[in-house]
DNA sequence: CTACTATTTAGAAAAACATCTAATTAGATA
DNA sequence: TATCTAATTAGATGTTTTTCTAAATAGTAG
C-alpha cells in the first residue's frame, strides 16, 4: 500500500472532507459531488486517488457507484503516527 | 495551525523520514542532511515546511540549529483520524 | 435497440512542489 | 577584523497536482 500514497491522499482538503462525509454513510459519486462547487470530473479524480490509497471502497448498485470509508487504513495511519510519537500506547514509566 | 499544512508536510517521504530520525533525539540540520542524498538547501526547504506545520521545533546552540519532533501536533493528527474512524476510542457497544 | 443517467477518461492549462547551484546570513574562533 | 563553518535564502527548472471542458463508457429503462 505505502504511506506515501495514503498521506498524499490525506493531504488535500477536499479529499479529507469527502472522507468525513463517508464517515456517516456510503454515498454515491453524485451525492458526494453535490457537497462541493466542483465538476463531477474533478470529484471523480479525487475519488480515484482515495481509492488508490485504499482509503475508500466502491460498490456498484444499479446506475450508481457507492463509496465507503475504509476504516482499517485509517487505523494503519494512526499506528504509524503512534510509532512516531514514541512507544505505542500510554507511556507511563521511565 | 490547520490540518492542511500538517498533512501536506506529512505527505512527503523525505519529511516523514526526517521526523522518524528526530523521534530518537534532536539533530542539527547538518546531521539530518547527512542521512540523505540531497543538498543542504533542499533539507533546509523540508525543515522549513515541517517547522511551518509545527511538526518540529528548532533551537539554536552555538553554530548549530537543532531540530526536535513536536509530539503534540502528532497527537492532534491522531485525534483527527480517530474522529474519522468513528467514535473516539474503543467502540464496543451498539 | 435507443435514449437517458451516472460516472469516468482524456487532454489542456495554471498553480504548487522538490530540487539544484550560487549567494547570503549569522555565529565562532583565530 | 578576517575567516571559517553551519545553515538559510534566492532564483531557476522540471515534475506533480488540481482543475476544467469535452468526449467516452456503462448500465437502466423505455
Amino acid at each position: 500500500m505505502g504511506f506515501a500514497e495514503t498521506f498524499k491522499a490525506l493531504s488535500d482538503p477536499v479529499r479529507r472532507e469527502i472522507l468525513m462525509l463517508l464517515k456517516e454513510k456510503p454515498l454515491s459519486a453524485g451525492e458526494i459531488g453535490s457537497h462541493f462547487e466542483m465538476t463531477g470530473a474533478t470529484i471523480s479524480y479525487h475519488l480515484n486517488i482515495l481509492k488508490k490509497a485504499d482509503l475508500v471502497t466502491e460498490e456498484r448498485e444499479k446506475n450508481f457507484i457507492f463509496y465507503d470509508l475504509n476504516v482499517s487504513v485509517v487505523e494503519e495511519v494512526m499506528l504509524w503516527l503512534s510509532d512516531l510519537r514514541g512507544g505505542d500506547g500510554d507511556e507511563k514509566r521511565t
